[in-house]
DNA sequence: ACCATATTTCTAGAGGTCTCGAATTAATGG
DNA sequence: CCATTAATTCGAGACCTCTAGAAATATGGT
């Protein structure tokens, strides 16, 4: 994970129903989630929807496996542990005692 | 942490600047940095610096300590790390195997 | 072919962020 | 005091995001 695409992540975690979409999704799990089904558990009107996920996606946050007329969204959880590993890098390095002491 | 802070926070986050600033902040570790210090190492004009620090602040990433004329900003660490857990919530409830199996 | 379903694209207004020079405030040293 | 250093606040232009209704696209069922 780059610090651009690190920052990309971030920025795109950082609207309340991007996040809120995105919690849904990990907390769905590996089978993900339809948009449908997102948008009737979060009441998002559907362009509004449409627009957060197209965003996450680019970022590669989620993916989108389209079958036949419903398109499934899927956490990408790789990258969202590359993005955490690159929060807490070298963390307290310069601390006199041990480090990652957080 | 709730909603609301969490995605402030990762707002915040996802921000070039800021997010460099953050993890020079976090390899400095708990005795921080001071404002001139970060201003050094990242070639960042001051009157931006400032606005960005006083950002990252007010959600509580980093704090920051006056010292006579220097500000010393250190990582609210605890924060970072209830940030990360808010992310990984419940990660994979949905799934038939094994949870957190990012 | 026709209709319903699922989702995306278009559009546009409202509001927010980023940036940084200039001015300002505050603290220390001589 | 006066100059210097450290940092913040002000101001303004450029740019980006959010939102959601309306229109468009795509697929499947009958």
């Amino acid at each position: 994970m780059d610090h651009e695409q690190a920052a990309d992540s971030l920025t795109e975690l950082g609207n309340t129903h991007r996040l809120a979409v995105f919690r849904f999704l990990v907390r769905a799990g590996h089978e993900g989630a339809s948009v449908g089904e997102i948008q009737k558990e979060l009441g998002i009107p559907a362009s509004t929807l449409s627009h957060h996920l197209a965003r996450m996606t680019k970022v590669r946050l989620i993916r989108q496996e389209k079958h036949s007329r419903t398109t499934i969204c899927i956490p990408e959880f790789q990258n969202l542990e590359r993005l955490i590993d690159f929060l807490m890098e070298e963390c307290c390095a310069g601390d006199a005692e041990g480090k990652d002491a957080a």
